[in-house]
DNA sequence: GCTTGACCTGGAGTCCGCTCCAGGTGGCAT
DNA sequence: ATGCCACCTGGAGCGGACTCCAGGTCAAGC
């Protein structure tokens, strides 16, 4: 008996993900993901794991990543266990700024609802 | 004796809002700034509401606001107190996206925040 | 009276992150 | 077996938001 091992097409990785086909595409062209395997037909399959770490960049990028750090992470992640410290250390880096980004929305929505609240008031 | 009204040189509106004063320019062109007041040799005076105004312009690009509805924005003030209640609906809908943003970026975190966990746990 | 530097203008260029296109292949449902 | 649809590739194009440039003008301090 064989094992299928579980295998995504490109419709069930854009439906799972998020991103668009040509996203996709995108991001292997330029190296965020590694080489897709292909089919014979030279269709890409897409493994567990590409979908676990599109996850990955999902999260980095609608935190506001830029693309040229993501692919720092994505070298880094290839190029073995031994440069976990430097992945905790850029990730810990990413979430300082998160926490600032954060910071500074809830500043602004302070000075939004101030607004509001002054229109409110000269009705 | 006559009253010196505050006014502002290019300078010193770049250093009190953080705009570049080509950013500057470039909003007085598509008119997210109303035409600023010059001098004898044309040079921009830029007045207290000026800066006013700027700095709801910077909450809300800081926000996410895209420049086209920043621009809705624009024009609904320059049209008269009628318009408040619009001007009201409009930051409402921003407030929630916002909101939206904010628990948005803490979900992210948490992601983040585990994945580094995850890479402490197998040093 | 001359240099320096802060300004001016219109328009071109840049950067980022996709997004779209033309032209082509393969495989599956009827 | 045929029609259709999901794919493929390389490369061009796009939208947003600036940013830079060339060439020119004034104003003031030395």
């Amino acid at each position: 008996m064989l094992f299928r091992v579980s295998v995504y097409t490109p419709a069930e990785v854009v439906e799972e993900t998020g991103f668009t086909l040509d996203t996709l595409r995108y991001y292997e062209k330029i190296g965020l993901l590694e080489r897709v395997e292909r089919n014979a037909a030279g269709q890409r399959r897409f493994t567990e794991q590409d979908i676990g770490w599109l996850g990955m960049l999902r999260c980095l990028r609608d935190t506001g990543m830029p693309i040229a750090q993501m692919l720092r992470f994505a070298e880094l992640t290839r190029a073995g266990d031994h440069t976990i410290p430097d992945r905790i250390k850029l990730l810990e880096e990413h979430d300082r700024r998160v926490e600032g980004q954060i910071d500074n929305l809830q500043e602004r929505k302070r000075y939004i609802r101030n607004k509001i609240s002054y229109y409110r008031s000269v009705l």
